[in-house]
DNA sequence: CATGAATGAGGTTTCATTCAT
DNA sequence: GATGAATGAAACCTCATTCAT
């Protein structure tokens, strides 16, 4: 009935276990709290009492109630905005049939998800950002965003093997892309001047030469 | 002559006022120790308390004696990096005459750097990366590194105007350059596998093929 | 018909008051589920939470619905043990005629007991003693179990007066006893090897040897 | 420079480490107000807010900064009890030549000095009675306080084959010795009426007639 | 300069209780 | 009866800062 941790230590929220998917309307309300917090003061910043003040809650310990600890918060905050993301970007990529145009829509998809979910984004690359590796509780979870990058390598090595971009190390490149756009989000988080769809154009733009076989 | 901290609180330090290049031999101590425990832990989780062990102290309140906080110290951290980085760069980009040339030794000379001293970069990649927009007295700070940036970006420019560069938007180039190597010192600090010369060589690669006119 | 908890806050379960002997089946599963945790983990770890998680309930609420707070539910464990000690050991002690014979049968008794019973006199033992004078609410509860002493107090001294015991004060010599019987169930607890019926034959033997005439 | 404790988790209080025999103002005046709460109020009500109080400091940072944690507190508060009564018993025991004088000695010396310090007898029976087998951190320090019993339990060995003592198994006569004084100590805390020296000597009888050989 | 002590704020977590459904 | 949610207090701990010595 009690969640274990990674560490194998009793941490147990009250709250009666069920699908992550299937969100009570708290939790989601606090999910969608911490989400704009993290996104307005950063990772670390982000406490229990700014979310809780946030979401309308009086107290810091509904949250301890909810979600067993940060960790397990935070891998909820990811979790719903890699749902997001996904919902978004695949049917944009799967729209295109070559590789170097699902690149393209790949990367300017990001950013126009951005334009739209500003602080999806920003939170993400926040916890992201700040993820280390000593933290127990949170391995398993940067493994998770690791698979979800091996996706995408794998990507980059099926055109590649298709002749259409060139020779290249894909997990660098991939790496790059990825830090590019992260880049742009953690920019214009704090600068609401910066066009982030224009810099998306731009990214794509320079990764396709960057790729390109001819 | 007294600054102000993030919270606005009247704090100053007793120490005597002087130029910033004078380090006393506590200066520099608390600040090479702070390199190393940023580079360990990360920002956030290097305290005052963990820099002064790592220091020798038996105190925090000799690093509140040397500096105006937390700022003042991580400052002057950025600071001593960006003079070793300068002092290590600088000779090997005028080694070379062409931009192209120049853009690799920079690429590279950023990763045989880490290579050398890794906490240096990985510190200083820390402490940008969790910077944020409202905090007083890191404003001009940023100021200054985007200024480093904003440098770089003119050299970009020239090679444009030369005809050695095509056309791209220098501004997103050298971010997603920025941060393709930041990423590179990121994940290197935790993977010591990671062969960081190798991956300096693909990116230079990369953003050669990205930038160059033909 | 309301009772005080030790705070003195107005409390008052809605249960509908009754005879404390008819207990309904949920305040029997509660108070079983409270004997193994009070067991497992001692009186003050043994929180509402997680006496509800042992007893199969999704909230404590339910526990606050049945018991007018923490100390009725530890009265009710108590009680609970009591009648069961009672019930096993009163016909192992009057089977006997002697007054020697009937103190032996009622120290190894005990231990037996234990080594049927292991929890429930945990239970008890960690709440006797733990309680303090001061609370309220528990004082005419701390008076039931002295007055259980009493009458083997009483005992005592009809030995003494029948020339079968020696000279004694037998308030002291059954405190001394309860405390070596409670000592080797607290040990045991806590260490599977020991032997307790051994350890109860043990302390048969010396408390002979201190109360007999001869 | 910091000390680690059992699990191996940095901990850490800022105070300089120093053998511990040498405590500093602070430290015992900490030490002496933890003992007159945990008298008063018990092992688990003892709180850091309590303790601070008591000890006029206006916050719990403080016992915070001077120990490494509740546990280490407690350690503390045992180690200086466990040395005033070494300092009060021993000399008290070894005036006397044969065995049984000495267990008398050791016995109502016991009580004898509760009735000088009964604080911090009550203290030291609060926290060792509340003691649970999993606490890391308080292992060793429970097998510091059995090291002491089978002190006292090769004594009762010698004075067995010396033919002073008759055949019983030590360990439990020792516990059962313990347990008694225990008792009257915690009942005495509660209780002010009771005359504990007058209890000392009725135990001392009764565990002289268990033990003796004739 | 340097130290050790002190402070007060803020962090997460657990607790028993209450309440609407 | 039973549940899940909510509350506010209290717990321990860490932090950056200040200050007397």
């Amino acid at each position: 009935m009690q969640a274990k941790n990674s560490t194998g230590k009793q941490t147990g929220s009250r709250r009666p276990a069920g699908p992550s998917f299937t969100e009570t309307g708290r939790r989601a309300q606090i999910v969608a709290a911490a989400i704009e917090v993290i996104a307005e003061l950063g990772y670390h910043r982000a406490s229990f009492a700014k979310i809780a003040e946030r979401a309308g809650l009086s107290s810091t310990g509904m949250i301890s109630y909810h979600f067993d600890g940060r960790d397990d918060l935070m891998r909820e905050v990811v979790t719903e905005v890699l749902r997001l993301a996904e919902g978004y970007l695949r049917p944009r990529i799967e729209a295109h049939e070559s590789y170097s145009a699902r690149l393209r829509a790949s990367i300017e998809g990001n950013l126009d998800l951005f334009a739209e979910y500003p602080e999806h984004l920003a939170a993400i690359t926040e916890i992201l950002g700040n993820l280390r590796g000593g933290e127990p509780g949170m391995v398993a979870f940067r493994d998770t965003t690791e698979a979800h990058l091996a996706v995408q390598v794998e990507q980059l090595r099926k055109a590649q093997r298709a002749g259409e971009f060139r020779e290249f190390d894909p997990w660098v490149m991939m790496r790059a892309i990825r830090a590019a756009i992260d880049d742009v989000v953690r920019r214009a988080t704090h600068d609401p001047e910066l066009d982030v769809r224009a810099a998306g154009r731009e990214l794509a733009d320079l990764f396709e030469r960057a790729t390109r076989n001819a």
